[in-house]
DNA sequence: CGGTATCCATTGCGATACTG
DNA sequence: CAGTATCGCAATGGATACCG
């Protein structure tokens, strides 16, 4: 009845929302703003300086989905001129050690992938 | 001395090679191509019906810079027409269980990401 | 300060055709 | 079967200018 030679792999499927929400959270510059909010919450412009290649564009895009999905809360303080704290959410939190877990994964395997890929480029 | 307010985030510094494995292992397809080879080793084709919103080039680049990684091996079978089996690799399988956990994560947490996005959806 | 709007270059990706 | 090659569109992402 089980079928013992397909993982959890259903989840996956691209209609399914489990995928969409993988997308929308390990991607490129949300892995990254994710990581830095479970540390502490930052302003926009201190989260630009913090990963100085992200453009404020994509910096924007990427806090608005976060949002959306509930892993962060954007706070408007008041001050003059305008104010805006961007904080780790009670869901974005739960991430955390995942985020831990995976980029302990890459300082363990980052030299044999590293030799992996001098063999691969080595070729023919 | 010891920096409390900076998580791990270091290791996720553009220049760093960390990042630059996690968008390669991570992203959308190789995700699910890892997924599917951790529970068996499959053949181009059966990979493409595994997954049938893949096109083929995607799925070409994907099998490639996977298997540069190390993460998974290209056996050529002897057979005719050619037969190709990609398998998973030892560290490719490494990620196995991160790639689990990162599901149960969605599972447990997609309703209330649902919710949140319905909140936001609903403002102003 | 924290954005939005616009333009533009680059990339990604599907569809199609062809090959060993 | 397992790709490679080429084309063309659509989406991404940077640079710049402007606004509350």
């Amino acid at each position: 009845m089980n079928d013992t030679t397909s993982p959890s792999s259903d989840l996956l499927q691209v209609d399914a929302p489990h995928r969409e929400l993988l997308d929308q959270v390990l991607d490129k510059w949300s892995l990254h703003v994710l990581d830095e909010l479970c540390g502490r919450p930052l302003r926009f412009n201190e989260l630009r300086r913090t990963i100085p290649t992200i453009g404020q564009k994509s910096l924007t895009t990427t806090l608005r989905r976060l949002e959306r999905n509930g892993m962060i809360e954007r706070v408007v303080l008041q001050a003059r001129p305008v104010a805006v704290e961007y904080r780790i959410a009670a869901v974005g939190n739960t991430l955390n050690e995942l985020i831990d877990a995976l980029l302990r994964w890459t300082t363990d395997n980052l030299p044999e992938v590293e030799r992996a890929r001098e063999r691969f480029d080595a070729e023919d």
